[in-house]
DNA sequence: CCAACGAATGTTAGCGCTCACGGTTCACTC
DNA sequence: GAGTGAACCGTGAGCGCTAACATTCGTTGG
């Protein structure tokens, strides 16, 4: 009944009930040193009688340490992108960090002021998860403006500089990409065919090379959207024609798609047809039959782009981030063509 | 190569460039009436040549409109919280909100300081996703402390006061668990399990009714985790067992996990085991076979958690947001049980 | 023609905090 | 016993903004 809007309590406040300056409480919230052992334990019960908290806003504008970080990406729901996200939650929160998402909308064009001005402020921290040409934009912008405050995570689209200091070509999925098509070139598939998602140039490339020095020439490229059903529309054409025996996609989504057009289109996996993708989502072990996949360590590199960041921010000897890397798991849906004559 | 770092331009700086005072700049940024279109003309020019942007911690310290949402939840992994926060984005997005989010540990416990610490002052706005304890515990706290700028979304946990002004109870899925449980009986199933996730309470009570109402005894609850390895683990002895032809899975992705349990066992889907899941994520369509299901709009929840959220913030008649109710989806992984004799 | 009004603008005082200093105190030295 | 310096603590200013009030000036009506 009685009002708790009572006007939250400050510095002050706790200054004055353990009858010490505001300043010596900061020191104390701060961790500074230079306070006496019996004066922190004094402002430290003051602290918890009055369940003081201390004001983001008003330490943020006094210039003091920032501790946020803000994501920049476009869609949360994607695998990767999720993924990510959560690795640097879990970092974030370890090391007190608040984090905010930003998310932007793939099909717009966003000017400077556009994207500095969904930072909390200037210079705050950010990562950015880049999947895409707005994002990846989005990155030029910070990269120029806070080289120090910010990192990218993702990308590896071609034709963009992407220096290792602040972005992390986080996975080496184009090495792996072509092992995967290697792994089936061995098997005796004439041809890899390749479905690709809206990104990552790098799988594509990889495949690519893997067919060239095979000497095999690369059939054309068949482009998906990112959900399961366009992937699903995208491959129809492809699973009826049966020379078609191996199919590289380019994320697990887009693989159980092809996986749904095949079944509809009667053919066997992996009897009539290999299906191959990428993520290793928690799903493609228990997928009926179990998908041969690439397992990516998407949450190791949100981690990894949280510490790095980190490290930019504060300096000093942290660790060098590390994640596991990419690495082909063959299960059900791969396997040698059928031998017809 | 020269500084970037130029002391970020202020109010002040607007206004000299424009000739006015601080407060006229402070009244055009905030489309305050009372300013004469000329003067707003001309604070308009000076701030997009010096590139200002105003400082959130500044104006949040100031006491002026937050335009911030918080949101509270454990998983941001799962389905239907993954998609709750996409419509929440959504909504506040369009609504020029910044987006927080703080993830809470589902181990953990909390006290009330650590909750309110988690805004980024006192009084924020905040939307609770609540699937679990630690996050009904959160909403507890937040309802009483600051009722007028909190809302949530999932719960549903029986002997949890929820009152609708603020509790939005997002989806009726009892009716809809009851709906689909009587489908199954209505074919012909003796008996309906049931896979319980680790939160709602609802969808088992709709099932448990459903069963009560046709005279059907309950069989006992089987509970997973979260994971499709959790339910495939949960599910290998329900599948071995002959006379459990149906089965109804707290979410598609135990459903997931148990279709590739009965696929290990041998039994054939629908023809000996019928499986409904809820969700309907886009694989559910595409899945092999594909997945009879429940519809749930999260993300239509989502956004109308912000809406309300808006509503309470600022009053006035928005109109009560909307979103689809449940549906039962029926695919092909439910039908008549076998007739054996 | 002047008081009264109100639209448009300016002035002042903080919001809660940190930074950069300036003071004390007190143990030690020479 | 004055001098020194470290350890501790306090004071004042100001971050960029908005709320509340004060002021100016062109209009209006009696």
């Amino acid at each position: 009944m009685s009002a708790p809007e009572s006007k939250a309590v400050s510095i002050f406040d706790v200054a004055k009930r353990a009858g010490v300056s505001h300043q010596t409480v900061s020191r104390v919230i701060n961790n500074a040193p230079m306070v006496a052992d019996a004066t922190r334990a004094k402002v430290k019960t003051a602290i918890a009688e009055l369940g003081y908290r201390p004001n983001r806003s008003a330490r943020a504008l006094a210039g003091g340490a920032v501790r946020s970080v803000t994501v920049l990406t476009t869609d949360t729901s994607l695998y990767g992108t999720a993924e990510t996200l959560r690795g640097i939650e879990d970092a974030a929160r370890a090391a007190g960090f608040t984090i905010l998402i930003s998310v932007l909308d793939p099909d717009q064009d966003y000017s400077e002021t556009d994207i500095l001005g969904r930072l909390p402020q200037d210079g705050a921290p950010a990562i950015v998860i880049a999947h895409d040409e707005t994002t990846t934009a989005a990155m030029r912008v910070l990269q120029r403006t806070q080289p120090g405050a910010t990192v990218a995570t993702g990308g590896e689209h071609l034709g963009v500089d992407q220096d290792p200091a602040d972005w992390l070509v986080s996975l080496d999925d184009r090495t792996v990409a072509e092992r995967a098509t290697r792994y089936l070139l061995d098997m005796g598939h004439a041809a890899v065919h390749y479905l690709a998602i809206p990104s990552k140039a790098s799988r594509q490339a990889g495949w690519a090379a893997a067919l060239a020095q095979a000497g095999v020439e690369a059939p054309e490229v068949v482009f998906s959207g990112w959900t399961v059903g366009s992937a699903y529309e995208a491959a129809t054409g492809l699973v009826a024609r049966p020379e078609v025996t191996a199919i590289l996609c380019g994320n697990d989504d887009l693989a159980f798609g092809v996986l749904y057009a095949a079944h509809r289109a009667g053919r066997s996996v992996p009897g009539d047809l290999s299906v191959i993708g990428f993520d290793d989502c928690p799903l493609a072990a228990y997928h009926v039959p179990p998908l041969t996949t690439v397992d990516l360590d998407f949450r190791g590199v949100g981690r990894g782009a949280f510490e790095l960041l980190r490290q930019k921010l504060e300096g000093g000897a942290h660790p060098r981030p590390t994640w596991r890397s990419p690495e082909l798991i063959v299960r059900e849906t791969s396997g040698p063509p059928h031998h017809r004559r």
